[in-house]
DNA sequence: ACTCGTCAAGCCGAA
DNA sequence: TTCGGCTTGACGAGT
């Protein structure tokens, strides 16, 4: 089991998703800035490596306005040496990287612009995983979309469009359940539809279920991944803040709760990515737990700092 | 130098 | 009808 935190290092003094207004938009600009952001990426990922954390997700603003068509620059070219450069990084030290495209990206609306430029923005993060080098373990995570008033047609809409997704997409592309609209069973019947794998988010679960127990649903999920072309189960992980909102992440691990929830996995060895709001405190913290209780993937070289 | 409204993109649902 | 929230801040005009 690999443990990981969203985009985001709070340590470092840089950061891995600089961009800059449409306004401003210009070619230097976003040569500098893509530049900086994979420097910065590369130290992260070194970060986590000695700390024992090997999944991260990639925040969606690696390479600025990367589908939209005032971005023509060639960056894919341009910058063909440092996505090589990461990738080969995250390969030699058995890491697992994911993106979760924001929620412009909806597959299923009726908009046929939408879609249009969901497609693109899926194209775009599947492109950096291939200059990357990175094999189809990587994934693309999104929800299925809106409901638009029906269930039914709108989950139809998503396997439609699926089906028409380019290949380099599809190969990498997952869905997750999520807290309020669509949820695991709803993701199971898509993946029945087109074998796509399901994302298992637990705090989701938890806000939108039909009554499946965490150690049940985690079986479910666990079976739409195929080993060999998917890697093992991707997870996210997170709990309610108390006294906030319903649905709200909590702030920090709360590692009663994270050690109850491992003891539902019950054979499943999922890559588990924290939602948490203190970032890499809380990925460290859940590492040594792992540790200690002999789960963690591979094994330590060193404990952690 | 610092604040704070706003930023490419969508959708739901609470207020 | 507006607005907060969502995986996540930080750009940059105005002062």
């Amino acid at each position: 089991m690999k443990i990981g935190y969203p985009c985001v290092n709070e340590s470092l003094d840089c950061t891995s998703t600089s961009t800059f207004r449409l306004a401003s938009y210009s070619d230097e600009r976003l040569e500098l800035t893509v530049r900086n952001n994979l420097r910065c990426l590369l130290r992260i990922l070194e970060f986590n490596v000695a700390q024992g954390m090997l999944f991260f997700r990639i925040g969606s603003g690696i390479v600025p306005f990367g589908s939209h068509p005032v971005n023509t620059f060639p960056w894919q070219t341009h910058f063909a040496a440092e996505f090589r450069e990461v990738g080969d990084y995250i390969k030699a030290h058995n890491m697992r990287v994911s993106f979760h495209p924001d929620q412009f990206v909806v597959l299923n609306s009726p908009d046929a612009g939408i879609v249009e430029r969901s497609i693109a923005e899926l194209v775009y993060q599947g492109s950096m995983l291939d200059l990357m080098g990175l094999d189809s373990t990587h994934k693309l995570q999104i929800h299925v979309g809106g409901l638009y008033g029906d269930r039914e047609l709108a989950i139809t809409r998503f396997i439609d469009t699926y089906r028409r997704l380019p290949a380099a997409v599809t190969a990498r592309l997952v869905i997750e359940n999520d807290d309020r609209l669509f949820s695991l069973q709803d993701c199971l019947r898509v993946h029945a539809a087109v074998d796509i794998p399901i994302l298992f988010d637990n705090f989701h679960h938890e806000c939108l279920n039909h009554g499946e127990p965490m150690a049940e649903a985690l079986q479910l999920a666990a079976s739409t991944w195929h080993p060999e072309r998917d890697g093992t189960m991707m997870m996210d992980y997170s709990s309610q803040a108390v006294g906030e909102r319903k649905g709200k992440h909590t702030s920090s691990l709360i590692e009663e709760l994270f050690r109850e929830f491992l003891t539902h996995l019950q054979g499943v060895n999922p890559d588990i990515m924290l939602e948490i709001k203190d970032k890499e405190i809380s990925a460290r913290r859940a590492v040594a737990i792992l540790h200690e209780l002999g789960l963690a993937s591979p094994a330590p070289q060193s404990l952690p700092i």
